[in-house]
This record gives structure tokens, sequence and C-alpha cells, in this order.
DNA sequence: CTCCTATCTTGACAGTGTAAGGATATGGGT
DNA sequence: ACCCATATCCTTACACTGTCAAGATAGGAG
């Protein structure tokens, strides 16, 4: 899935140039791949919707009949990467003991995983008010999402606002400093001497420490 | 040679608008605190430097003169909002006990008042991409703010790269999340009894603990 | 076959950032 | 007193953006 897919070429090619379907078929996965790629390549200020239907290869006005408008995009890109946020902090916790500090500290560095390796996505999610959390898609995503981690803090013995906060605070934090790339001592540690320092790192918040 | 607009205060108040001086005075502060306001009540994504020149009653052309362009206004604010912030630290920092642990647990403590006090200029300063940071200005405000910080943690007696990272992790979480108002739990105390959490919760990060 | 609907295009409009050049004040030299 | 050099601010213009309105196109239901 490299550059634009010319599909369903019925007619032959003919015009000098790529004869472009009307219909595209999934336009609407095809521009939020464009748009993640366009907020990566060109950053947030950069972003524009007619370069995300150029990149597509559709006219400046499509992506209005699938999102509305810039803003029902990338909010549709954002409730798409709280999903993926979840499953990232699932996956650490898959990999991990069974109990319930465990899981906290799995959780904890699935919540970095998904900044180090998908950081404009990430910035999307937590330093823009481009998308619209009022929207329920989005906003039931994102209270899913950092409602995870309060619950890990609770099975893990926390008990009061402090421990919640201070376990996000500390994740989220850790996170964002290097989605930014400004936590240089730890960010240019390989993998996994990145994991074990992520890891003593977050256990310092954890309740009861 | 067109419409003459209408000028030149001659007469004192005589015209039915308010006569505009033709040079402003200290444009360049008018043109910066208006950006902070223009910020603050419509966010950075409905920024524009027209609106901001409006706001200072002056012509939408007239900041160019003073920072060239857009970026260039923004990358201005976020170094003034650095040496604030620098000096909300350094406030917290006067007014706790001298010992290394106390002045760096201050720090933290400055750096979470200034996110809650300004959420905006700490958006600006963190969480967005149009300040430009190679502007020495901005890029030598910006290291020394954070710069401070790992001072601290040394000062009280922090060694690893570890240690650096939890507590700015810690406290860049906690500001983050106050400043866009997602930690309700502590966001919502008194000032006294948020600053008593604040302060244990960034104590969990302190080295050696 | 006709018609309906979803999809995509074209064309238009107001608003934006920025560059180029003109207008205006301020102050120093004569 | 006059004149001009400079900094400051304005006007105009252009390319680009988001959004709306109306038309074109495909695929399927009847």
């Amino acid at each position: 899935m490299s550059a634009t897919p010319p599909r369903l070429c019925d007619g032959p090619t003919s015009q000098t140039t790529v004869p472009r379907p009307y219909h595209h078929g999934d336009l609407r996965a095809a521009l939020l791949q464009a748009a993640e790629e366009e907020l990566a390549e060109r950053g947030m200020e950069a972003f524009s919707l007619r370069s995300v239907a150029k990149r597509a290869g559709v006219s400046h006005a499509a992506p209005a009949h699938h999102f509305g408008d810039a803003q029902g995009l990338l909010t549709a890109l954002a409730a798409d990467a709280f999903r993926q946020f979840l499953a990232a902090q699932a996956a650490r916790e898959a990999a991990a003991e069974t109990d319930p500090a465990s899981q906290l500290v799995a959780a904890g560095m699935g919540y970095v995983d998904f900044a180090i390796a998908r950081p404009t996505l990430f910035r999307l999610m937590w330093q823009s008010d481009r998308p619209d959390f009022d929207v329920p898609d989005l906003g039931l995503a994102a209270r899913a999402a950092f409602q995870h981690l309060v619950d890990q803090v609770a099975a893990a013995g926390g008990r009061s606002t402090a421990d919640e906060a201070a376990v996000w605070a500390l994740a989220h934090g850790l996170a964002d400093l290097l989605a930014s790339n400004r936590l240089r001592g730890v960010g240019s540690l390989d993998p996994q001497a990145r994991d074990v320092m992520v890891a003593s790192i977050i256990r310092r918040a954890l309740p009861g420490a």
C-alpha cells in the first residue's frame, strides 16, 4: 500500500492522466490514513484538508461527504487512535505477570509504547484542540482509555485521588516528553534498556511504595 | 489614492471614530498581550494574525514589522512564557525551606503553578509546533527552564538518568493534565489542599525515595 | 428500462498569511 | 526654519484554505 491505488481500470488507459475511478471504494479509510501521513510529515500546523484529499487522489471537497469538515476528520482519527492506544496497553498486560502491580506497570508501559511508536497520533489525542471530544465516538473512546489506568490503580491497592493522579501523571509525563523527543537520556536507549528504565520509573508512583 | 481613511487626530477627538494615532507607541508589547488574549479566548486552532492585529487596533500587516510572521509572534510569546515559567519556580523556591529536597519539590510546584495559572501559555510552550525553538531567544529560554529542574534533581542527590526523568515526567505530567483540566480530582481542590497533594505526589519521584 | 441514493467533482466565496510598495511620524543635521 | 533618513504603519495583491451549492457519475432496486 504505497502509492495511490489505481483501481478499477474498466476503461482502457486512453487518457493521458491515469483514469481515476469516480468511486474510490474505501475513501473513508484512505482519507484517515492519508491524514495521519500528512500529520506525520508536515505537522499539525500545516495540516490541510486539501492536502489530505490530494494525497488520497481525490478532489478537495470529497472528504466532506465522509467527515463533514476538517474537525470531523481529525475527530474520527483521534477516536481510532484512542482505540489503538488502549490496545497497546492491553498488549503489554497480556505479556506481563498477572498480579495487580505488574499489570499496572504494564499498562503504563503500553501508554509509553504508543507515544513512542505513534507520536503523531499521541499529540493529536492529547495536545490538540481540533478533535471534538463531545462527539460520542471520540468521547467514549477517550474516557475508556484513561479510565483503564484508573481501574488498574484501584486494583493495585490505590485508594486516594493522589494515587490515581501520581500514576497517571507519571505515565503521561513520560509519554509526552518521549513523544516530543525531549527526554534524550531515555529515548535514545535501545528498546530493552528503555523498557527496564520506564518500568522502574513508573513503579515509583505505585500506591504504597 | 483610494477612499481616504478617517485619520489624523489633529483636533482632539473631533471625529466620530476613535482617532488612532499612526504610531502606536509600544505596539510590540500590545501585540504580545493581544496574542495571549486571543489564544485564551479562541484557542490555538482559531489563532489568526489578523485577529490579533484587529484586537490591538492596528492593520493586519502591522505585526510583520515587529515579528516577521505569525510564527515569529508565537515564538516571541513562548520565549516570554518560558521566562515567566522559570520565575514561577523561583517564587516557590524562595518561599520554601532551603534544603535541596524542599527546593526540588518547590520547583515542581512552581512548574504546576504556572500550568494552572496560565494554561494557554503552557500549551503554547509544550503542546504546539508553531513556536520555532531554533530561534536563540526561545531556545535558550526553554533550555534554561527545564535545565533548572535537572539541576535541582542533582542537588537533591539524583545520580541517574532515571532520577531526572522521573521528577521531570511527574511534574510535567501533573502540569499538563491540570492545564488541560483532565485531573478533576486534583484541579477542583482549593489552592491549599491542592498544594499539599501536589507536593506529596512530586515527592514520590524524589531520588532515593 | 427508469429512478433513487450515495458518492465524487466542479465552481464559488470569505477568510488567512505574507510580500511589495506607499504613507506617515520622529528626529538629526544644516 | 528647512530637509531628509529612518522606523513605523497602511494599502494592495496573491496564493492558499475551509466550506457551501449544484452538477456529474456509478450501482442497485423496482
